[in-house]
DNA sequence: CTTTCGCTAT
């Protein structure tokens, strides 16, 4: 070559770059320099380019720095060139300053600031840019059309899109295989799948990312049929499945839950020889772990010829998701010990989820730590699970020190904390981040919303918080979401207005399931058990469809009323719909054929011990718990702490329940003590009240008074409540005193504090301070809740007051009544006169407890049931000790088997003796 | 232009 001239030597320098010989390039550039050769633009933005590619970024600056010296800074190219360099290295600001100082910008430069500024995250500001530059008069080309399309795309913005989309049409570009493939993908976001298929079947040209954005739309969409019609016909056309196109499918089928689809899919893959991609490798672990295969998930993940780092995030995120939080750890750990990573800021975010219970809170502080020594708390994805971690660990101190730290925040993070002060009942805090986040410009979304409604829970929190909540839902347009809707209603119902919950049900125009379900759990929640049988009737005559949730709520609504025939009808609808394998029902059932008085129908649908979720083990310790069958429940108590189940706070009221049922004080005690230290369980109200109970019932009053002095939470009425009626039990006139006082602080008009209090005068002979509190009650117009019991015999229910006269067969009641006093006198019966409430003689007083409605109950029962059943007979109220005695009597005389549910559990009568052994 | 792992809620 005779003479260079400075363009010949521009022509190599861009043409190595072209072709990756970089190094080249540098050389060629240091050898100009000593030439002293002229430097231009264009050579200069192919090594920044070189830079760019390489990560060089030292030398990225030293072609910046040269550029100036060369006084070539407003060239269009190098201005370009660099545009990308600081984009694609997150210099977002750089790149602003950069682009809006450039004296001279093309549609490239314009292109180039729209990437900066969407592949770091701003993506509206990228769609402004767009707008600007077609204010300004630039034509697009087909890139910088592919380039916006896919903006509103991801932005899901349905305005923009279909504007842009007319652009381009206007322009001629849509010919462009590049630019339909973008509007394909850019439809399917928008979930305009017809415009996406009219477009495809349009296209004169077609290439594999054409099929695979067709195949990728209907995977998202999980529309399984379509998929595999379009990889038929791209097959068919001669295109070979890729990466991308395994990649979609597989994930469709993890999406779908379709094992026997994912199988093939594998199949599929291994034919093809991809398997071995890591990613195809991938997205299969991540398959079988989310189709609940762990095992074929690990096998996978440890066959691999090689991991990368979202390998390992994956099989982190499948322990995770598959709650196996301690193999999740194990794996982060294995990683930090492998050359395969570098763990990043998805690897610590999957760990971090196996952490977020406040039994892992130190495995959390672990992982934090491991984030600050890698520098990655400044990321807005792993400060978000720190948030999370925290909360869901309760410590909102540190979730609050994570939130006061960060750079930016976004709805999630103002989520997780209104997430985590929602879980521990703390409204006002929030309320707080609530209008915190709005005074900071960060929109809410549904779940914000769905979050507050869950923590407010009572009508305090309704007035100061959930009415402007609503209000604030209408306004912004939110109460068109069926979510908050149905929220709503749930809402209302916990804080007690039943009455809005069921305006707004009937206000919704096309009533879901959920609709259906929640105002039918509102009902039971109020015990309005009819109303929620009815609402049922009504739901299927709408035509709706059972789910597992409306069966279960009916189920326990059947339970509450005791009414088996109701919950058999159920539980054999469910049998009918397949859903009496689903575990939510077999409880549900259980618990009814319990509260119903069958145990032995409870016990037929306990699953195998290996399947039984806590609930269901609770149901069964509470059933065990109502008959007084203690042992049975400490039974299965360990059962299932042998078996590896966490108890809850429901395990323990169920256990100590039983402990108080069958009189167990030290047992009682023992276990209290053991929840939080054992179990992790700590304390609760209603575990006091168990134990307050069971002293009492021992007349241990002087430990009860110090036990309530002690216990972690403040004593309420149910508290109060349990330490009266048993001063009552053991005539303690001092204790059940300063009980009532402090119920009726608690609630003036609680009317069970006068009845308590007066009985327990009536026990002991006070007649005076009876009339008195009657007088009184009569005052303030407070009615004592009349006793009263009912037998069902097929479709009719028989209720009978006390002295009942009412009844069709009442001259046959009162003769079979004689009958068997006659009979127990025989057997050596006395009328226990000491549960007579008012002064009279003894003769009337042994009349009045003749005629207790449970005996009335039990007369009819005799009558009326066939000889070989059970007679069962419900009561609102307590069993009193004389009608307790006198079942006993008749279970033995007439040889007959009784079951007496009242409010709190079931006695069960048989050969004279009672499951309760006498003590409730 | 297509693609794998993830935070809040169900």
């Amino acid at each position: 070559m005779p003479r260079r001239t400075p363009s010949s030597w521009y022509t190599a320098v861009s043409g190595c770059v072209r072709c990756g010989l970089d190094s080249t390039a540098f050389a060629l550039l240091r050898d100009m320099r000593g030439r002293d050769v002229p430097l231009n633009g264009f050579a200069l933005a192919s090594l920044v380019t070189a830079c760019e590619r390489r990560g060089w970024e030292e030398g990225g600056a030293g072609i910046h720095a040269l550029t100036h010296r060369a006084g070539l800074m407003g060239n269009v190219y190098i201005g370009t060139a660099l545009l990308h360099m600081y984009g694609s290295r997150g210099l977002v600001s750089d790149a602003r300053m950069l682009f809006w100082e450039m004296p001279e910008r093309n549609v490239v430069s314009w292109t180039a600031i729209m990437v900066a500024l969407s592949s770091n995250g701003y993506v509206e500001e990228a769609l402004g840019a767009y707008r600007r530059m077609r204010r300004e008069g630039v034509t697009c080309n087909a890139n910088a059309f592919a380039t916006v399309v896919s903006l509103c795309g991801s932005l899901e913005d349905e305005v923009a899109g279909l504007q842009v989309a007319a652009h381009v049409v206007v322009s001629g570009l849509q010919r462009h295989v590049s630019v339909a493939n973008s509007l394909i993908t850019m439809f399917g976001n928008l979930r305009r799948a017809q415009d996406a298929e009219r477009l495809f079947d349009r296209m004169e040209e077609r290439d594999r990312i054409s099929w695979n954005a067709m195949i990728s739309m209907y995977s998202h969409e999980g529309v399984c049929g379509k998929c595999f019609t379009v990889l038929s016909d791209m097959r068919r056309g001669g295109v070979r499945p890729d990466v991308t196109t395994l990649c979609s499918l597989v994930s469709l089928c993890a999406l779908s839950d379709h094992v026997a689809l994912g199988s093939g899919v594998h199949s599929l893959c291994v034919r093809s020889g991809l398997h071995s991609s890591v990613m195809v490798a991938n997205v299969l672990v991540n398959m079988y772990s989310a189709a609940g295969k762990l095992d074929e998930a690990e096998c996978l993940f440890w066959n691999m010829s090689t991991r990368d780092a979202v390998s390992w995030n994956t099989m982190i995120s499948s322990y995770v998701q598959n709650d196996r939080n301690a193999e999740a750890l194990e794996t982060l750990v294995q990683l930090l010990q492998t050359d395969e990573g570098p763990p990043n800021h998805m690897t610590f975010s999957s760990a971090l989820g196996a952490c977020s219970s406040p039994e892992a809170f130190m495995d959390g502080r672990r992982v934090h730590a491991m984030i600050l020594q890698r520098s990655l708390q400044n990321d807005l994805l792993v400060c978000n699970s720190l948030l999370t971690m925290y909360s869901k660990c309760n410590s909102m101190e540190d979730a609050e020190r994570i939130f006061q730290l960060m750079l930016c925040c976004d709805v999630v993070s103002c989520n997780v904390l209104i997430g985590g002060y929602a879980a521990l009942e703390d409204v006002t805090n929030a309320m707080h981040v609530f209008s915190w986040m709005r005074g900071a410009g960060i929109k809410p979304n549904y779940i914000t919303v769905l979050n507050i409604q869950g923590a407010c829970k009572s009508p305090d929190d309704l007035h100061y918080y959930g009415r402007p909540l609503h209000a604030y839902i209408t306004q912004t347009g939110l109460s068109s979401d069926e979510y908050i809707t149905n929220s709503l209603i749930t809402m209302y119902a916990t804080c007690g207005d039943l009455e809005s919950s069921t305006d707004i049900f009937c206000r919704i125009n096309n009533k879901s399931a959920i609709s259906w379900n929640a105002i039918i759990a509102a009902n039971v929640r109020h015990g309005r058990g009819e109303e929620a049988l009815k609402l049922f009737m009504d739901l299927r005559h709408a035509g709706n469809k059972l789910d597992r949730f409306c069966l279960a709520e009916c189920l326990s609504s059947s339970a509450s009323l005791a009414s088996l025939e109701e919950g058999m009808q159920l539980h054999g609808l469910s049998v009918k719909c397949g859903l009496h394998y689903d575990s939510h029902v077999i409880n549900a059932a259980m618990d009814m054929y319990g509260k119903c008085g069958k145990m032995d129908d409870m016990l037929k649908l306990i699953p195998d011990p290996a399947w039984r979720p806590t609930q269901c083990w609770n149901t069964l310790i509470s059933g065990y718990a109502r008959y007084g069958y203690f042992k049975e429940a400490e039974d299965t108590f360990k059962h299932m702490v042998s078996m590896g189940q966490k108890p809850d706070y429901v395990t323990f009221v169920s256990l100590l329940s039983a402990c108080s049922h069958a009189g167990l004080v030290d047992k009682g005690i023992n276990y209290y003590n053991s929840m939080a230290s054992t179990f992790g369980v700590p304390p609760g109200i209603k575990h006091c009240v168990c134990i307050v109970d069971l002293l009492g019932r021992l007349g241990r009053f002087a430990e009860a008074e110090k036990f309530i002095e002690e216990m972690p939470v403040l004593p309420n009425d149910l508290i109060w409540r349990s330490l009266l009626s048993s001063s009552r039990t053991h005539k303690n006139l001092y204790i059940g005193r300063k009980a009532a006082k402090n119920l009726l602080e608690l609630d003036p008009f609680d009317d069970s504090a006068y009845v308590l209090l007066s009985n327990l005068y009536a026990t002991n002979a006070r007649w005076e301070d009876v009339d008195n509190l009657r007088t009184h009650m009569k005052t303030i117009k407070l009615n004592k809740r009349p006793a009263c019991s009912w037998l069902k015999l097929k479709n009719e229910v028989s209720t009978f007051g006390i002295g009942d006269r009412s009844h069709m067969h009442t001259q046959k009641i009162y003769a079979k009544l004689d009958e068997i006093l006659l009979k127990l006198r025989e057997v050596g019966y006395v009328a226990d006169t000491s549960s007579a409430l008012h002064d009279t003689d003894e003769e009337q007083k042994e009349q009045n407890l003749w005629n207790h409605s449970e005996k009335l109950a039990l007369a009819y029962g005799l009558l009326v049931v066939p000889e070989c059943s059970t007679i069962r007979i419900f009561k609102n109220l307590r069993v009193c000790a004389d009608c307790h005695l006198v079942f006993k009597l008749v279970s033995m005389v007439f040889d007959r088997e009784i079951v007496l549910r009242d409010p709190y559990r079931f006695h069960q009568f048989k050969h004279g003796s009672c499951s309760c052994s006498d003590f409730w």
